[in-house]
Parts: C-alpha cells; structure tokens; sequence
RNA sequence: GGUCCGCUAGCUCAGCUGGAUAGAGCAACUGCCUUCUAAGCAGUAGGUCUUAGGUUCGAAUCCUAAGCGGAUCACCA
C-alpha cells in the first residue's frame, strides 16, 4: 500500500460518487504540492472541468470534501484557483517510515529474472585512460550497480581494443626508439609507457610528412608514403599473418599496458565480469553476412561487396563487407552481439559509448533487429556527451588530455588539503587520513561526473569544478559522517533506536515529515534511475536527502530531546537517512567515510 | 549540404508524462558555532527559459521555422 496509490483511488471514488463518472486510474496524477503552499501532494483539477460541469474551485473543493470525509490518509485540504492540496495525517507519516525502517532489503528491488550486459569502458591499449574514460568508466559501473539494485543479474564486461593500425603504431615507434625500455626500467606505468611511444610516432610521423612535402608532395602524398606509416601498415599485415616477433612484441607491450590499466581500474573502483578482446573478435560476424544475405536483409552490388538498406528506417545504405571480402568495422560488432547473447543468454545489452558513435550504433541495433534477433529489441546504446575543457575539446595529440592517473591523484591530495586545513583528522592513523583521502578526492570527482545527465556534454574545469562544498559528493559524505557520529553517541550513551515506540510519537516537526517524505522515494528513484540509465537522478536524489537531513538536523534537536520516545524516534530517522545515504552512494559507485 | 543532439541566473547544472510566483550549487552580500561535526543551516540579490510563430483553460516543456554551438554522414576503427 503507497500512499498516492491511495489517494489516486480515492479521487477516483470522488469522480463516482460526485459525478458518477468513470474516471481510470491513469489519468489520476498527484504533483508534489510547491513550499510556499500547505500540503503534500497537489491534484490538479483543470483537465476534468468537463467532467464536473463547474469551476475549478468549486470542483477542486467537492473531491477535497470527499477525500477528507472518506480518506483516513488525508487530514486536510486546501484550494488554490484549480489546485487541490492534500495534508496528510501526522500517522501516515509515522506508519510510512516504520514500514520503511523494517525493510531489510533497502534499495533493493527484487529479482526480475532477467539478465543485462553492460559493456563500458572498452579502451585502446596504445594510451593511458584519460578524462574521458572516467566519465565512461563511472556511468558503466554505476549503470551496473543501478540495474542490480532493480532485480537484473548483470554482467560488466569490457570490450578490449587491442589490435588495429593505432597499436601498431606505439610498437613501430618502439621498436625504432625504444631501447629496450620497460616499465621497470623506466620507472613508468606500463599504459603509459605504450602511450609515450604513440606519441612519439605520430611526432617523428609529421617529421617525415614535412620533409616529404618539402621534398614536392603534396599532404595527401607525404600522409600516404611516409616510412612510419608504411611500417606500421606492415606491421599489422604480419600481426595478422601470426608473425612471430610482431606477436611477441605486441604480447610484451599489451601485458604491460594491462597492467597499468588493472592499477587504474582498481584506483577507479570499477570491475569487470567478463573481457573480450578485438583480437579474438575481429573476424567475427562473417557469417552473420551470409545469414543477411540468405535472408534477404543485405544485398550484393555489383563489385561483390555487400550493403544493408536502412533507408526505410530514415538511413542510408551501409556496407558490412568490402568487395575484396574483408570485413568492416560494423561486422566484428554484428559478430560480437552474437556472442555476447552465445555466453550468456542476456535479455538485455547495453553499450556505454559516447554520443560521437550514436549513428554506428542506431545502425547495428537496426540491423540485429532486421535479422530478428531475439535480444534486439533489448539493446541499448548509453550515448554520453563528450567532456569539454574550457580551452575546448581534448586532443591526445596535442597534450590537452586530462590523464586519468593524475587527475584522481590531484583529486587526493586536494582532498587531503582540505582536510587538514579543517583540521579534521584528529584521532586518525596515517592508514585511516589516507584511506579517507581517497574516499573524499574520489567521491567528489565520480559525483562531479556522475550529477549531470549522461546525454549532455559537460565541462570540466580542473581549477574550479571539483568543490567540496554544496552541490558535491563530500557534501553528501559528510551528512553521512555526521549522522554516523551522532549514532556512535547512541550507542556509548546506551540509546536504543531499533524499534522506537511510535505510538508514543504525537506531533512531528515539519523538518521530520519532509524526511520521510524524501525517504520513501528511494525506490522510486532507483527505478526511474534504471528506466533512463541516468545515475544523475541519484545523485540529485541524495543531496536532496542529505540537504533535507542537514534541515532537520539544524532545526530538531535529538540529545537535549527529553521525551525518549522521540529521541528515539530522531535517531532511527537519522539513522534510516545514514543507510539510504550508503546504499545510494553505492549505486555511483561512492564510498561514504564514518568520520571526516 | 543531409541527419542527429544541445541552448534555462555571471558560471555549472535541475526542472518527471504540459500546471501555481521557473529551482539548486558556485561566485557576491547578511545572519547563526559555551548545546549532537559550520565540508553545515537560514536569508538577500540575480531570469524577455536563444528568437519568431503555432497548438490550449495553461508552454521552459508539445509542433513549425530561424539563429548559434557540437557530433556524424569512409570499401577508417
């Protein structure tokens, strides 16, 4: 039983009564009655004035009647021109959080039998993460966690691109300049290592475009006859013959990247199920062109390459194989979506890929679906907006990237800044100020990237985006730390909170009611979370609370409360906040410290 | 050029399927620490919701067009 599930069934009983009419349930809908009116919920009665045959007042005021003589749950009304607002009884308020106080499983839905993937983060082995892998990174594993929590068994699964001209290009250029240098030897994480010599190609690539143009060619010319670029074609002619010293090579420099994206993703938080590799997967999906073309979803032109047409979908023509045969970039992912349906029979997959690949992806779905797939209807492209910088859009290749290592290091260390300046690890062991370093600097970085809506680009200013103050992950921490002492206190002073006497409870503050109120959306929340893929919504929810607790906390006093029923009353609502706080910081993937 | 996405306070962003006088945070200003953590709370100021039409009881929200910004449109990946 909710109670705008309630109410909505008794307005519907006020049309019958009143009008005796018919009124369905879904056309019912309550809003949450603005602050500056009396009430909770607000129904709206403009749309029915057919229905009533009066004015907006006069209707609004016969279905507050009725629901105030008919309705135990609503204690008062008022009407505002068409606006119908509801008071609650101070009981319901009291039921609703006892009820929410004994659920066990807060936050979390029960299983709907079904299975999602969800594939994120997918980098290239030939460069360090950078900003925008963490915005990547965070969404995923937060999608994850948001899909777990509504009832789906979830796979995190990372799509390794670990083959390709781009690798080669790191390897050409260490083969040239690398004598033999390591990450141990150089003192370097091995992503970076790799990413070094990527750089370096394309420096000593654009060396040899220039001395090609001033020896007469032209751009296009020098681009396509420059020795690295030759070498590196070569190298991956061989890699894909199974050469064996490009191989080895590609296996030595690719174990050393993978190392230093383990120490990242570990920094980061985030984990994975299940890995592919674009080495193992590249060639996939050669039959899936055979089956489209038996089935008449794809045709041949007459060169021999084969087009899928989309353009009664409002697309255009696509090629999947190229006349020599040869797949094309689409064709390994129609393979991949096979297999990831052959490993785990998922009913759902989703892709967190940015929005710069919304066409790719609205094509493959279209084709699976064209091919009848029975997970086709099932996929899902999360396309983020990129992460701008005020100087503009990052570019590896001109240094502008943010890197990944170094920013959630800086993000540390201003943590550890702040804290000190507060002076607020008193008490604290070395391991503990560092483990709390790491929970703040890391919380408000994932909170910054998590808080806006994952479709929109968003920009990210190193100087001043990352607060500790207001709209902030730590501010949400630290509500949860606060809440955490005052429950510390309960316990030394013998307080119990587990089951408080409700009954005993008369009148709840304004503050009080508000938290509940906030409380017992959670749920609703965490669905709406999962039905848009939007962690955002989490994350406004929690400063929500957290502001709403921080409210009540200034205003209510709990210790110097003299009535026990009610202290202990206070602190169940604290601590039922603290627990709402934990577990959706959760779903961001967050950790909230118990002092700071 | 075709297609898609965005435009809300000085800055960064909310605004649910159309509803009341458009909301937060930051920055600015004013109060509140002898009482449970001031990384907090309360308040002031800040808006022609890019523009022009349309739909209706009612539009930031829906439709059309324009402007600005971005992405994408390879027998590349």
């Amino acid at each position: 039983m909710n109670i705008q599930e309630n109410i909505i069934q008794g307005i519907q009983l006020a049309f019958q009564n009143i009008y005796n009419y018919d009124l369905p349930l879904d056309q019912i809908s309550l809003a949450p009655t603005r602050k500056e009116f009396q009430g909770t919920y607000t129904f709206v009665v403009f749309p029915f004035l057919k229905v009533s045959q009066t004015t907006p007042e006069a209707t609004a005021n016969q279905i507050g009647e009725y629901l105030k003589g008919n309705l135990p749950v609503v204690a008062d009304f008022n009407v505002v021109k068409g606006f119908l607002n509801l008071v609650l009884n101070e009981r319901v308020w009291l039921d609703l959080f006892q009820q929410l106080y004994s659920n066990p499983n807060l936050g979390q839905l029960p299983a709907n039998g079904q299975k999602v993937m969800v594939e994120y983060s997918s980098p290239n082995t030939n460069k360090p993460l950078h900003l925008g892998h963490l915005r990547n990174n965070f969404l995923g594993y937060s999608v994850a966690e948001i899909l777990k929590a509504n009832g789906y068994e979830v796979i995190k699964a990372n799509l390794v691109n670990d083959r390709g001209i781009h690798i080669c290009k790191s390897m050409v250029a260490y083969q040239h300049f690398g004598n033999g240098e390591t990450p141990e030897t150089s003192g370097l994480k091995g992503d970076h290592l790799a990413g070094k010599y990527y750089v370096l190609f394309d420096k000593e690539y654009k060396k040899q475009i220039d001395e090609l143009k001033a020896a007469g060619k032209s751009e296009e010319e020098a681009k396509k006859a420059a020795p690295f670029i030759l070498e590196a074609q070569e190298m991956l002619r061989k890699w894909e013959a199974n050469d064996e010293a490009v191989v080895s090579l590609w296996k030595k420099m690719n174990a050393w990247v993978y190392a230093g994206f383990d120490a990242t993703y570990r920094k980061m938080g985030v984990n994975f199920d299940k890995f592919y590799y674009e080495s193992d997967t590249y060639l996939l999906g050669k039959d899936i062109v055979e089956e489209g073309l038996a089935k008449g979803v794809f045709f041949k032109k007459e060169n021999g390459s084969v087009w899928v047409d989309l353009t009664d979908e409002g697309l255009d023509e696509k090629l999947v194989r190229r006349a020599d045969g040869t797949s094309v970039y689409i064709t390994q992912d129609l393979g991949t979506a096979d297999l990831k349906y052959k490993d785990f029979q998922i009913d759902k997959s989703v892709y967190v890929v940015g929005n710069e690949q919304d066409y790719h992806f609205d094509v493959l779905f279209k084709i699976m679906r064209k091919l009848g797939r029975s997970y086709g209807d099932g996929l899902y492209h999360l396309s983020y907006g990129m992460v701008d910088l005020p100087t503009g859009k990052m570019k590896s290749r001109e240094g502008t990237v943010v890197d990944a290592d170094d920013l959630m290091q800086e993000m540390i260390e201003t943590a550890e800044q702040h804290t000190k300046e507060l002076g607020k690890i008193e008490g604290f062991t070395e391991e503990q100020a560092k483990e709390l370093y790491e929970i703040l600097g890391l919380g408000a970085l994932k909170y910054f990237l998590l808080k806006v809506d994952p479709k929109k680009r968003m920009l990210f200013n190193p100087q001043e985006s990352i607060e500790f103050q207001g709209y902030t992950g730590p501010f949400v921490q630290y509500s949860h730390a606060r809440i955490a002492a005052i429950l510390r206190k309960a316990e030394q002073i013998g307080v119990n909170y587990q089951s408080p006497d409700y009954d005993s409870v008369s009148e709840l503050a304004e503050s009080e009611s508000a938290l509940i109120l906030i409380l017992n959306e959670f749920e609703r929340k965490i669905k709406m979370a999962a039905d848009e893929y939007s962690p955002a919504i989490i994350a406004q929810y929690l400063f929500d609370l957290a502001k709403e607790y921080n409210r009540f906390y200034a205003e209510v006093p709990i210790f110097h409360e003299k009535d026990h029923a009610i202290q202990a009353f206070r602190l169940a609502l604290s601590a039922q906040t603290a627990k709402t706080i934990k577990k959706g910081m959760s779903l961001l993937g967050i950790n909230v410290p118990e002092r700071m």
